[in-house]
DNA sequence: CGCGTTTTTCAAAGCGCTTTGAATGTTTAT
DNA sequence: ATAAACATTCAAAGCGCTTTGAAAAACGCG
């Protein structure tokens, strides 16, 4: 049933059906109310593709995919993110739409969904450092957020990112005020704009308490759980081994965790581990008690309000940027305590 | 840049042009050359809503996610069956559209896409037993593809789906094989469809060795890892605690883990553990030698699958009922060793 | 009662594309 | 040279909706 076969239906012209479902005032309560009967006995549905035709607007939000496998490591997030975000474009009316590209065609990607008309908006997730993608979308003038941010762009956004730098400063902060000397840091790959924040917060705590980095406790690779144990049972070899490791993400805390084992270590006595949680719905950290201590940030709730974020910028294009910074919580769980004194 | 201004600077009428583009044979090779030429050097692309209207089809295909948390078990697979899907998808110019909607409005969700006109076909995710979503499918005589199965429901359908009960019969197949006695299940929601057939295949290899199940070894919930741990954990407490457990996902099975090793119990030696592994890219199961013995199938290569049929279900809608079932793998790993002879 | 206002409805144009049916230009065959 | 056949291009209609500008109906007031 389309409008023209509705509009019969009731006797009535197009335009009068078309405003009265569209809450329009000049149109007659008495008539209003029988339009919107008809319309619900007969299951009426606008043609969403005819709608954005004629109002300029699709009332879609872009997501571009990356199918590289440089780029996994948005994938565990991903779920949640989409979750959140989805939510929000419902309830303002909003569809949500995935394009996928490989590396090499991402900003056209971008580019191909704003051309063809098919999104009203768009995320822009995992910014690199220097991300390229937003000067692109800069330069089209076109609404986006980023979730996250980018170090060495020059233009100014709408972002939506947790401070991830104070997150790992304070985390640092904390173990070595629980003692802790020999700190590693198993990061995520570090041309990941929130991995180099995450190290400059480690590493500002470390110059604080007078402490020299050692290039031997850093790693960075893309977080999955085989790279936490890898990094883990690794650096347990070298001569000074850790005290205390900062994982990136709870999937590399849990290869971690396995690597301790093994070697028959336990968690927040002879050895610390602070993860960082996005707060997944699948992977919760702990059910009373946390399992690892963390720095906490769902990543649901992000996606909720970087939809939001969005949809107003589409709104009103013009309004001054907006950002938004997240502190992460820091919960203590059992996966810490203080440096061992003696000799392991 | 669009078609009529396209035309006007070719000095050629919009059919042409539009045929040029589309690849009709009714063109000049010249000409055609020229309009190719045109249409690169403006960046024109065709606005997807206008050809849309014009053609009746949406290039879309709809994935409806449900916002409830009775689903979230769907995350942790939902962005590798994506990224799998979304990559064939684009290989046929298809989009993917999103749409959120709670546990209540789901049909009405798959009904709105379509009657909107926003999608060419559906991706059903997560069926249960008797679902009810399949018959509102059906009836409707909309393309559609299940990621999964449904039993109780008496229409045919297009399906693709792991072969749940076999793995989970070869899987208890092989511990009983070891000499184990006292199996246990951690399964999934037994309102899921997988759930119920993973435990029909448990039960059935119990009963072709003779054993009795024990309803205290059969524990069914939403898969994360606090429930893998939490009955690992009850598990071990009690009477005649089993010395094997089967795992409906690598989640639970890293809960299992962590439980064990409370407990001290070491895997493989101690106690048995096979967990279902959707082979999923950020939780790999181990890199040369397999953490876990496991039944294993690629979740992302089911996306592209699905994508594929679905498409093809697309082009002909009255082509005879399509389904897909594939074996997955048992991959023997570290975590699984004979049933413990003498007492614990 | 008549005229200006206000309310309510409508016909038609337009969004950007595809596609039908017709027209024009070119060859080929006679 | 001419009709028939073919190749190429075009104008216009149509997809289903919104929105403009105009018309019709209802109302208010001297």
């Amino acid at each position: 049933m389309n409008l023209k076969q509705l509009s019969e239906t009731l006797g009535l012209s197009q335009t009068t059906v078309s405003r009265a479902l569209n809450g329009y005032p000049e149109v007659n309560a008495e008539t209003r109310l029988r339009v919107e009967a008809a319309a619900a006995k007969h299951g009426y549905r606008p043609n969403s593709r005819a709608k954005g035709l004629a109002t300029g607007k699709s009332m879609v939000i872009g997501h571009v995919i990356p199918s590289s496998s440089r780029h996994e490591m948005v994938n565990p997030i991903f779920g949640d993110f989409v979750a959140g975000a989805s939510k929000t474009y419902a309830e303002h009316g909003y569809d949500m739409m995935f394009t996928n590209a490989d590396d090499t065609s991402i900003e056209a990607a971008y580019r191909n969904l704003f051309q063809r008309g098919a999104v009203d908006g768009v995320v822009l997730q995992g910014p690199k450092v220097n991300e390229p993608r937003i000067e692109v979308l800069t330069r089209m003038a076109v609404p986006f957020i980023v979730h996250g941010r980018s170090t060495g762009v020059q233009a100014e956004y709408d972002w939506i990112d947790v401070n991830n730098k104070s997150s790992f400063q304070r985390a640092t902060q904390f173990l070595i005020d629980l003692g802790h000397r020999r700190i590693a840091l198993i990061n995520g790959l570090e041309d990941m704009d929130f991995a180099q924040r995450r190290r400059a917060g480690y590493l500002d705590a470390l110059q604080q308490a007078g402490l020299m980095p050692d290039a031997a406790l850093m790693r960075s690779a893309e977080m999955t759980e085989v790279y936490g144990h890898r990094e883990t049972h690794q650096m347990l070899q070298i001569a000074e081994p850790p005290t205390a490791i900062l994982a990136s993400s709870m999937i590399t805390a849990i290869g971690v965790r396995r690597a301790l084992e093994e070697a028959g270590l336990q968690m927040g006595r002879d050895i610390s581990v602070i993860a960082h949680d996005d707060d997944l719905s699948y992977l919760k950290n702990g059910q009373d008690v946390p399992i690892f201590t963390a720095t906490r940030s769902s990543v649901r709730d992000a996606g909720e309000m970087a939809a939001e974020m969005l949809i107003q910028r589409i709104k009103s294009p013009a309004a001054p940027v907006q950002t938004s910074l997240l502190e992460a919580e820091l919960v203590v769980g059992r996966s810490t305590g203080p440096a061992p004194t003696g000799v392991r």
